[in-house]
DNA sequence: GCTAGCGTTGACGCCGGGGTCAATGTTTAG
DNA sequence: CTAAACATTGACCCCGGCGTCAACGCTAGC
């Protein structure tokens, strides 16, 4: 099941610079063959889906390294080790303050749009109409 | 109650450099006084105030350029305007659908982290332990 | 032998919101 | 007169996650 990095990129579905780009984060162990071209297997397929899977929840590259690390270590799955889970509990944490926030915004947002009809707009210049009107008399 | 770049930074509590980009991006406009320096006066530090907060809620620097301008315009709110409250609109769908999203998330990440208590980790090499490890052949 | 299509490395670009430095000009206090 | 403290413009740097291009090597089919 050996295969190069275009075949891989296109059963993991990403590309190749991806897969460079993941080696040279250190995320994605490389064997080369003889001539120097990139050679993975279906172990590599698993890791990169994982890798991606991960990505799209929204974790960053950093934030996956515990669970490559795991997975390289023999464990079945990348959440099998207690970093991997401390990942997943800083993530939980940060997810909950960060839905907090935004509702909070959210709230204060939905708010001032109220309270757009009742004030009526009363007009005054707030600043001289634009910078080609220049009617300022700047002699410090 | 004319000023210079230094004390709008201080008034309006930011950085020289950050004025200099707003006006780069067509958010602050400048007047200039005869020696070429920036001239200021407690309008602007209304409208930065404004641009900062509404920076702080989130709003990109494109999205405040309504609000600068209506305040240019000569509205006393800088949402007082239909572009304006175009913009809190969508932010405010933005912010619904991003929180779901979030919350989805949220839940799938708990309900994994529920799940690693119950199956017991089955050892199996995923892949050859690490890269120095090198007992391929791949002589495709 | 030649071309096409793979592979390799290296380097630059992008996005937003500025930080930081350099070289130069101005004003002000002593 | 001079030095400090301000001002100006221009330019490069940062972050993450790649896209894209350049210049080169390997291999297969005709």
């Amino acid at each position: 099941m050996a295969m190069r990095i275009r075949e891989l990129a296109a059963q993991a579905g990403t590309t190749t610079r991806t897969l460079r780009y993941y080696e040279a984060q250190g995320l994605l162990p490389t064997g080369r063959s003889a001539n120097g071209y990139r050679v993975y297997d279906e172990h590599h397929v698993r890791l990169v889906r994982e890798i991606r899977s991960l990505q799209a929840i929204g974790f960053s590259l950093q934030d996956v390294r515990p669970f490559v690390e795991c997975l390289l270590a023999g464990h079945e799955s990348g959440d099998d080790c207690p970093a991997s889970v401390d990942v997943y509990r800083r993530k939980l944490a940060y997810l909950e303050r960060h839905i907090a926030e935004l509702r909070d915004v959210r709230d204060r947002l939905s708010e001032r749009l109220a309270d757009l009809g009742d004030a009526p707009p009363p007009r005054c210049q707030l600043l001289p109409t634009g910078p080609e009107s220049d009617t300022r008399g700047d002699k410090q």
